[in-house]
DNA sequence: GTTTTATGACGCAAACATACGACATTTATT
DNA sequence: AATAAATGTCGTATGTTTGCGTCATAAAAC
């Protein structure tokens, strides 16, 4: 989750990068994405949905949670697990600001 | 640029994932954030202003050209390079459409 | 109380990414 | 022509991620 000399930049972008990280993953994508289209928040059949072993769909799952994107909760041998509307939000606020910047930026670029 | 059993994905969060991928770096979103501050197109005083080595911050500059958002133009023993915004913006777009999906999902997350 | 079900934790191999020094190339300057 | 400047390319060491099997655990069903 960290690089060897990633503290040599800004807090700001070094979280930006962590999240992005956490996106850069197509199982990952499919994860949240199937949660987003759920109404009720399903257990791991997540993990039938997702063409990779159980362990390994488990370990995405972990990151998305460390990452606070979703959080999990037991009920009997279940859990289930949903988005962190909160912690979406800020993500998507701040992906947003950072690639408006960008994308407003002159640009002037005839030598 | 690829996983291994990325292909049993969709296109569709297979590319999400890959531009992802390429911000997620601090070194990467630095340098997007510093050519968005210039007016003109600068050269490699990309460079000095990464505290990573030169190589190094070549190698980075290659990846975000081979993911089309940033490009370079040759005059003599210089590069200028800048953003592409075609791209850019494209990557917002998805980006935010992917990001608003989540964000209005229901999240009925009470068992 | 034993078995089944649903799940996480651990460990490991293979694939990838990062960082960098040394060398190559190409244009500018002298 | 010889040298200097600005870059890219290659090779390589080290670190990180991915994917998975095996084992551990804990609640449910029998």
């Amino acid at each position: 989750m960290t690089y060897a000399k990633n503290d040599v930049f800004t807090p700001d972008l070094q979280e930006l990068a962590a999240f992005a990280k956490v996106l850069a993953h197509p199982a990952r994508l499919a994860i949240l994405d199937y949660l987003a289209g759920q109404e009720q928040c399903i257990s791991g059949d997540i993990t039938s949905e997702i063409p990779l072993s159980r362990t390994t769909v488990s370990q995405h799952l972990q990151e998305l949670k460390n990452a606070g994107l979703i959080h999990g909760t037991v009920s009997g041998t279940r859990i289930y697990y949903c988005l962190e509307q909160e912690k979406i939000g800020e993500l998507k606020v701040r992906m947003h600001s950072f690639m408006e910047k960008l994308a407003s930026a002159k640009t002037e670029c005839s030598i």
